[in-house]
DNA sequence: TATTGTTATACTCTATAACTATA
DNA sequence: TATAGTTATAGAGTATAACAATA
C-alpha cells in the first residue's frame, strides 16, 4: 500500500502519457489505424481468441471489437473462421499479412524509441515496461479476468 | 542503449495501456471530457501558460487546444487573459473553481487506485511513476523543449 | 510577412441501443 | 431466455486548412 500522493501523481502521468503515444502515432503514421492495430497486437500476443474476448483484452465494447475486427479482415490481416463448437462465435487468427504488417511496425517502433531513449539503460527500459505490463494486469484486466473461464 | 527487443515490449506497453486509461476514465466518469481534463492538469503543472505552449505540452495541434480551452473556459475552471506583451496570446490560468475539479477528480482517482494497486508497495507505485515521466521528457517533450525559448 | 489563436470540416475511436442468429 | 456478434447512431478527440488580428 503506497502513500495516497504516490497514486495521484500516476494518475497525472497516466493522463499525460497520452502525449507520447500521440507522438509515436504521428512520427510512425501507419496505413492502418492505431486502434486496428492494437487489436492486432493483442490478437498476437493472446493467439486465437474470440471478439468477446478480445473485447474484454481490450476494454472496449463489442460493437467497437466488431467494427477493428471487420477493417482488418477487410484488409486480410486477420482471419474469421466459425467456431464448430458455437456457430455464433467466429475465431480470429492473424494472417501471414497480418504479421507482416505488425513486423513492419515493431521494425520502425523500435528504432524510434531506440533514438529518442538513447540515454535510456536496458534496465531501465526494462523495469518500465515491466510495471506498465503490471498496471495493465492490476488495473486493466479486472473485466477480463472475471469471464476468463467462461 | 537497450537491446533491440526492449523496445518492442515497450511499444506494445504503451499501445496497451489505452485499456487502462478507458477503465479508470469509465471509473471515475468525470462531468468533464478527459481531453479538457488533461489540458487543466498541464495547466496546473505549469502555470500560467499561452495556448500555443499548452498545445506543445499536450502534443495536439493548437486547433483542439484552442477548443479544450474554450470548452474549459465556459465552464468557468480556466480564465483566459489578455497578454499585454503580445496581444494576440492569451493566458491561462486556472480559476478557484476548475481547482476545485481537479481536486475533487484527483480524490476520486486515487481513492479507485488504492483499490486496484493494493498489492503495489509504495516504492513500486513511485517508480512507474518516474519513468512515466521520465519517458514523457525523453519522448513528448520533444517539441515542446524545442520552442520553450521562444 | 510571420505568428497567435479561432473556426469549419472530416476522420478515428468509443458507447448505447436495436437487431440477427444461435445456445 | 440468454448470449455472440453486427450495425446504426451519436459524442468526444484529433488534424488540416482557411481565416482574423497582431507582430
Amino acid at each position: 500500500m503506497a502513500e495516497p500522493t504516490r497514486y495521484a501523481e500516476l494518475a497525472r502521468q497516466l493522463s499525460a502519457v497520452g502525449a507520447v503515444k500521440r507522438e509515436l502515432a504521428r512520427n510512425l503514421s501507419s496505413s492502418c489505424p492505431a486502434g486496428s492495430v492494437a487489436a492486432l497486437l493483442v490478437v498476437e500476443e493472446h493467439g486465437d481468441l474470440r471478439i468477446g474476448r478480445l473485447a474484454e483484452l481490450l476494454a472496449v465494447d463489442m460493437s467497437v471489437t466488431s467494427r477493428h475486427v471487420a477493417h482488418l479482415a477487410d484488409r486480410g490481416l486477420l482471419e474469421r473462421t466459425c467456431d464448430p463448437a458455437d456457430k455464433r462465435s467466429r475465431i480470429l487468427r492473424l494472417t501471414p499479412d497480418g504479421r507482416s504488417v505488425l513486423d513492419e511496425l515493431q521494425r520502425r517502433s523500435t528504432a524510434l524509441l531506440a533514438e529518442r531513449l538513447s540515454e535510456w539503460t536496458d534496465d531501465e527500459v526494462g523495469e518500465l515496461t515491466r510495471l506498465m505490463a503490471r498496471l495493465r494486469a492490476s488495473f486493466g484486466d479486472v473485466r477480463a479476468r472475471a469471464t476468463a473461464n467462461t
